[in-house]
DNA sequence: CCTTACGCTCTTGCATGGCACAGGACGATA
DNA sequence: TATCGTCCTGTGCCATGCAAGAGCGTAAGG
């Protein structure tokens, strides 16, 4: 095998490939709706059909391609109605995790949020966009985290995966004081996290998501839900 | 090898295998952590090891079955911190649905489980609880199908396989009076979705999941490692 | 010129066989 | 007898080959 070079061997091959895949589709490396062929795949890394085969399978249920027998594997293109799905579930889950975080006191995830809120504070005060950003898909994980519900965390990612959050709030954040805005809501939960306030607490960050998706939705360019991007017709 | 029975050839062969092994689980016919052979089961649908691998690795990612690197395939065996989690989840998912079902109005679905809750007042009245279990099942079903998003159905499926719920849910029904205190509830749930009440509809559901859920465990025997009880088909 | 049907190619689906590794049984040695 | 090393078996993992369905270009017929 010629192919001795960055891939580790360690672990199944097919993990690598997943894992590879899902980083490619989620980061946007991958045109939506683009197909996937199994033989260039495999080439790529290096290993027979098989493991690629089985990468795509996994990917499939977790829905991030979709599969059409005998016709070929495809990157999923969420369309705006289904966005707006995930967003219910996005709203639910981590309604939750702010309710259940609440609920468990003192736990160190608290610091790590509040540790988080300040630096998330600086970086608005710099108007530091990409910074923000991270932190807050920080402060969405180390919420979940704090929740310590295992089945949550696994439904939560999943649904990030489908809606490739990364690229997505990116979009969000570019609404002009959406940024400002956004650091104001999370004071506000973890205000009513620390006081045990867990009503509260879920209701407002419910109101976060769906002005975050409001903000998101807003920035989306086009509609575009099943844009066919032609192929150059004749 | 018994072949030539009633595998049906027209779908493809990974499809049949994964329905029929996910039926076995939740229905129970095989036990919990017993080890899955893909050798065997590859002999016992009558073909290759390929499919039957495939069809193991969605039922993995479905969260039904654990593959433990070159030692073997096993179904997963929920622990008493699982299931809790789990009702977690379906407590979230179902309160949405409620929710969402009382924002739309009067859709087909209201029609259906006014119908529901009728034949349910009967089996309750009869005291017939095996056709109150599928009453029960088919509530909750309408009413994730009201909700009217496909994310939302997609994962509380996921949910309901994890759960076996359909095995739980008579364990849950045999506490003395569970049935009648259910029916009450679901009423009530209906009542304040009639009356567009989204937000109480979410309350009273979530409190009705709680409720079912403390029925279950304290019906369950014992949280020891892996129960392997009789099939209970009367 | 338009319609229809053929056939080619590309894709995935499945079968088969070899390989590497984990776990346990067995036997040799102190 | 206890402990350690070795072999054996079972399992998942991967490579390769063949078969079949889907899409599309092309050519023949009206």
């Amino acid at each position: 095998m010629n192919r001795a070079k960055s891939e580790p061997k360690n672990g199944s091959m097919q993990a690598t490939v997943i894992a590879e895949m899902r980083r490619r589709i989620i980061k946007g490396d991958i045109d939506p709706g683009a197909p996937l062929s199994e033989f260039a795949l495999a080439e790529e890394f290096g290993v027979s059909r098989t493991p690629v085969r089985e990468a795509l399978k996994q990917l499939q249920t977790e829905g991030l391609v979709e599969i059409r027998p005998r016709v070929g594997t495809f990157v999923t293109t969420p369309s705006r109605r289904e966005i707006t799905e995930l967003f219910v579930m996005k709203e639910l889950i981590e309604g939750a995790a702010a309710r259940l975080l609440a609920q468990r006191g003192r736990v160190p995830e608290i610091d790590k949020l509040e540790q988080n809120l300040r630096e998330a504070d600086e970086a608005v005060a710099r108007d530091d966009r990409e910074r923000y950003a991270e932190l807050v898909q920080e402060f969405h994980d180390l919420l979940i985290a704090g929740a310590d519900n295992s089945k949550l965390e696994a439904h939560y990612r999943m649904l990030m995966n489908q809606l490739a959050y990364s690229r997505l709030v990116n979009t969000s954040l570019s609404q002009p004081g959406r940024a400002l805005q956004s650091d104001r809501e999370h004071h506000i939960v973890l205000e009513l996290i620390l006081e045990k306030d867990g009503d509260s607490a879920e209701h407002v960050m419910r109101e976060h998501v769906r002005a975050s998706r409001r903000a998101l939705l807003a920035g989306l360019p086009i509609s575009g839900p099943n844009e066919k991007f032609g192929k150059t017709s004749s």
